[in-house]
DNA sequence: GTAGAATTTGCAAACGTTTGCAATTTGCGT
DNA sequence: ACGCAAATTGCAAACGTTTGCAAATTCTAC
């Protein structure tokens, strides 16, 4: 009944030197113990395992990377380009976040998030690469960033990014096949009798222009005209920008291909608002496969991303390039979903 | 012309000892100069601020914080207690999540992320407090850890807590009153025609189970039938879930409190599918006013949850923690949000 | 019992920054 | 030109860990 403070961060030992006191062994000692070397007898580090155990030690991860110049922490940046509030509405980005959170944790990495607006911030991705912080880094989403991106690649092997693969780009990239996904949202709806295409969504996002130029390879061929609709991401100016698309074009368009699924369900409730039957007077395909997809009223047909492949690919890579190796970007195939909206 | 490696990370000097030899001083007068002391002459500082700016150098963040005691790192916590896959799909704490990273920048703070699975982890707060990695905790939702947050509260400043405010609990929380929502929620359906309730959702998390409290509240005082439906959150068990309970309990239910706006989406789908009229036939309130709950049809009457004032608590909180302060909870009125399905 | 190898340990120097203290320089008034 | 205070700088010791090397211990085989 004597033990006092077991585990509590309180406690007296703070430094590795502290347990090698009361374990009667040097420092060195208990660093190896604890990191699991080889090189100490096995009673030994029982001892010391049992000591640690019961003072709730914990080796100071700072010192501990400062000397091994690494830190375990893999940085994920997310940079905010045209569009500020964009990514915070964007279901999509967050659940790949989420999902390479667990990915990392299960490689043993932690994971440091820093939303980065480049327009004030010059040498956002220097900055975070040179501070020292983290081994890695992830880029989710190029926004308008492509050009610094490559830049900074060429120096810099550790760094993967979710994105748009352009022929002939340096740095390494995870994503859906853009183009090919906008042509079979624009076959789809074209198959499912729409004569005049639109697109709905910002085009300068380098992923959504390559969604609408693949909309456009199949309009283009097939002799069907299809006009942009841009909007923003946030949720409240959208549903008006859409309100006015839809005032603004009315009766002109009978098939929409939206760059998002969010966009799309924005759409949706305007069209419903504006008594327009989905599919019958108009058409719908939406982009992600996002969970509303599927509750949309009617069902929204979307061309899906394998996110969880898209998560997975990242840190694999990532991991790669940390042991050294030069990886080649991972171009994902997309995938049509046929729901009821088209 | 003869400025050769411009602002590279690869170049010469990555120690404030290179940029000290270089401008011929000592690397304490940089290391004055680069933090902003007032203690160096303006035109050492100037010279050195150039040559820095010149050699993209930035100084070793772990280093510093190792020498400093600490990080400019905030943790934060998300514990996937009894339902592992529960977050990934929960919008609203991934929404609460990337505004926190807002939040925390502005401040000068970054953001480390941390999924814990506290089932096969034992002290995973512990551990990431005594990691010395971060200099304060947010922990996103109490889950089922309550208990062992309450622990480590006690003997730990820097921690603030999203989740549910129980009467004499030791560790600061914030959020909403969920109970209250629960009271709110369950007399508008009733007010709305409803004389038999249901609660749709898992009652373990104590945010839910306060929810559910307070819908309780109002259904004894007013002498109206409240049974539970439980449900899981991940997307794919919902909807089956949903609909077992719905065929199970056909015709005895006209109003429903559903945990989450989430599974209100989900659930009106599925009342939907059995062709059930909302709000004629079956009344139905969500929770959170996720974007979501203005785009079902009809759009869901929900309690609005606070989540930009609850971003702005959390991190308020934490930094008056960090400097010292003892600081009480913040609790959050909810708003009800009338639309059409109740 | 002993040489030699094999296993464990300790020592001390890093990792790159910050900061108290002392030394130096500068400025000012006379 | 000199003394004194104020303003700048340099020195060196931390921060807590890891790790090459050498020293000490244990083991093995004769």
């Amino acid at each position: 009944m004597g033990e006092s403070d077991t585990k509590g961060r309180g406690a007296g030992v703070r430094t590795i030197t502290d347990l090698a006191r009361l374990a009667g062994v040097s420092p060195g000692t208990v660093s190896r113990a604890l990191a699991g070397k080889s090189l100490v007898n096995a009673r030994t580090r029982e001892k010391i395992e049992a000591l640690a155990r019961e003072h709730g030690f914990r080796p100071n991860q700072m010192a501990s990377g400062l000397r091994r110049q690494k830190t375990g922490v893999i940085g994920v940046a997310i940079p905010l380009g045209h569009d500020v509030r964009q990514q915070i509405s964007d279901t999509f980005f967050m659940t790949l976040l989420g999902l390479l959170a667990d990915e990392l944790t299960d490689k043993g990495y932690d994971l440091m998030l820093r939303r980065v607006v480049p327009m004030n911030d010059e040498d956002w991705l220097d900055r975070y690469i040179g501070s020292g912080m983290v081994d890695g880094v992830i880029v989710i989403g190029q926004s308008d960033q492509f050009d610094r991106i490559e830049e900074v690649a060429d120096g810099y092997l550790p760094m993967v990014v979710w994105g748009n693969h352009t022929q002939g780009q340096r740095h390494c990239v995870v994503g859906t096949d853009n183009r090919l996904g906008g042509r079979m949202a624009a076959e789809r709806l074209i198959a499912a009798g729409a004569t005049s295409l639109a697109f709905l969504g910002d085009t300068a996002p380098i992923e959504f222009a390559a969604r609408y130029a693949g909309a456009r390879d199949v309009a283009m061929r097939l002799g069907v005209p299809l006009r942009v609709l841009p909007t923003h991401l946030a949720p409240d100016q959208l549903s008006e920008e859409i309100a006015a698309h839809l005032a603004g074009n009315a009766g002109e368009v009978d098939g929409i291909f939206a760059a998002t699924d969010t966009i799309a369900a924005a759409c949706m409730a305007q069209l419903r608002a504006r008594g327009l039957a989905v599919p019958e007077q108009v058409r719908i395909v939406g982009f992600d496969d996002l969970p509303i997809a599927s509750q949309t009223v009617p069902p929204l047909t979307t061309i899906r991303q394998d996110i969880h492949a898209g998560a997975r690919g990242l840190v694999d890579l990532l991991l790669r390039r940390l042991a050294g190796e030069e990886t080649e970007s991972l171009v994902l195939p997309p995938q049509l979903k046929i729901r009821a909206s088209a």
